[in-house]
DNA sequence: CAGTATCCTTGCTGATACTG
DNA sequence: CAGTATCAGCAAGGATACTG
């Protein structure tokens, strides 16, 4: 069994409702658990998420190429985390009902205006990476020793 | 598409470790699981280290302050995830010796380097929220039904 | 207040086997 | 090729109790 669930009715919470702007500040976002919000960056946010839309910016790709591509994956996971993009919106799936099939999965539209941030964060990680090393080695140091 | 928080790359080809890059296209980022770039993303971006770092933005905050504030974290959580950002340099820990104890946390000229990044994301995750939920509305009716 | 230590449950994850 | 189904192992996460 797929352990997808069914999620809340699509209408159970919306962030305009004043219930949810009570005790929090104007400027930050609403960190609670139940808020949209929150369920979206865990899922576009995970381990697995990022990889495999980095990879299709560039462009079509079939199931097994990104398997091949994604060092690590099981071919479990790389399922389940394109069921969960396309149930987000954020990859279509094509099927062509060729022999041997043939599945290719693209980003949408939606997915493309997020490109960006994505870059802009693994760049970031990119840049920093030796800054963060060392930080984790004094941090190490001090701590460990 | 709007690139809001574009904080764009002050030298990008300056990852001076090439050893990180070999049999990759210029244009994808590594994807192996031993490198660097992997452990650090999915470090960041890990269940609550986005939101401990969106909180501390606005200003410098107490542990408790900041468990108030995060909805659903444990204590447990909180303090392995300030210690994680702490040891990878994004975070400061300042202990004031009074009585009572007072530990204020704030985050490092680094993290701010990453804050335009994450205001993105989340930017992009309160656009599209609605968006969102129609398109697991819709994939939910067809595949569920 | 600001944590750490411990235990225990959840659920993520990968390996394997099987279907269309 | 493109998956799903099932199961087992392990680590993340939560609850509770305790320390400085």
């Amino acid at each position: 069994m797929a352990e997808e669930g069914t999620l809340e009715s699509p209408g159970s919470s919306r962030v305009t409702d004043d219930a949810c702007r009570d005790d929090r500040d104007p400027f930050q976002w609403d960190s609670r658990e139940d808020c949209d919000v929150r369920q979206i960056l865990d899922r576009i946010a995970d381990k697995w998420s990022l990889l495999v839309i980095s990879l299709l910016e560039e462009r079509t790709m079939r199931f097994n190429e990104l398997r091949r591509e994604i060092d690590g994956i099981s071919q479990r996971m790389l399922s389940v985390t394109l069921r969960h993009l396309e149930r987000d919106g954020l990859v279509q799936r094509t099927i062509y009902p060729e022999v041997p099939p043939r599945v290719e999965y693209r980003l949408t539209p939606l997915a493309c205006t997020l490109l960006g941030t994505i870059q802009s964060l693994v760049h970031w990680t990119e840049e920093h990476q030796e800054e963060i090393a060392r930080a984790r080695a004094e941090f190490d140091r001090s701590a460990g020793a």
